[in-house]
DNA sequence: CTGTCACCTGAACACCGTTCAGGTGAACGG
DNA sequence: CCGTTCACCTGAACGGTGTTCAGGTGACAG
């Protein structure tokens, strides 16, 4: 008992890689943490919050320095490593919630509009990756072999 | 009456227009068309498939051409005419849906790699530069008045 | 005239995010 | 030791959601 914040956002990013974004409901993270759903409320504001916050964990631990293509490497492995990881991160961006440290770490190291230009790509390619390698799995579509070279061929398009 | 799989997709556009993405429901576009919820489920196998004939729809009128930089400026164009246009594009090309001619005529006119990466940003930036307009409406951030140079000068970093 | 079939209704199912009044127990100052 | 505060939680409810399914209705083809 007696969970934090902390405890709440640990539980979600648990139902996340379990079920997936779609099926990461309130009432199942309350599940998850052996307590009410109203209970989260007390802890979060509300969904779209939680979800910052996940993004936020997510690439809390990417480190940023001169080397844009390595930071770019890392900040894809960072939401790689958690089932819908970019998805997240990019909804949790569009609301300015979670990364906005990290997109200013970006644009301190380099010029703003490759910092942006950058970023977007990252967080887009990693989505599409994600979600292309879902529908794989589920045979709707084939897999694509070269997922992790395309993503550094554009990386290097965009830092050429 | 008589509505056809066309019909729904308009009256989605238009439910989309007036609400936005997160308020279109299968409920409002059924009401928005004067038929019961359960009758859009005869043209369209669910949500999902609708919003990726949306998302067709809406970049069905763009014109690829060899001049990359003014068709990522139409694709652009096409995704701001409609609210939340390109939050649906990016949805629906996750899942394949309803953009793929789009893609494949990109990577036909150059270096697919690039048509890659110039797809993901357009489509990013983009839905970005819609959501921080919404949330500058309603005084959440304040506006950026650079949003559209800033999309240029992107553009011109990739095609560089 | 009969049958097919596109299109639709009405009702239901199992969820969802969120709110709110109220309970419970530990920590803390008097 | 008592009283208060307060973080954390419960239980119940509200108004939504996507989706399914059996059945109806009307136009149109044979």
């Amino acid at each position: 008992m007696a969970n934090t914040v902390e405890d709440v956002v640990s539980g979600a990013l648990r139902v996340l890689d379990a079920y997936g974004l779609e099926f990461s409901s309130m009432r199942r993270v309350a599940a998850e943490l052996g307590v009410r759903p109203s209970a989260l409320y007390h802890h979060v504001a509300d969904k779209q919050t939680l979800l910052g916050l996940m993004a936020a964990r997510i690439v809390a631990d990417v480190h940023v320095d001169d080397d844009l293509h390595a930071t770019a490497h890392r900040l894809r492995a960072a939401m790689e490593s958690v089932r819908d990881g970019a998805e997240v991160v990019a909804t949790a961006s569009a609301f300015r919630l979670g990364v906005s440290d990290l997109q200013a770490a970006l644009a301190d190291r380099s010029d703003p509009d490759v910092a942006r230009t950058l970023f977007l790509y990252v967080v887009g390619h990693t989505q599409a990756s994600q979600l292309h390698r879902q529908a794989a799995g589920l045979g709707i579509v084939e897999a694509d072999p070269d997922l992790d070279a395309s993503f550094d061929r554009g990386l290097r398009i965009i830092l050429r």
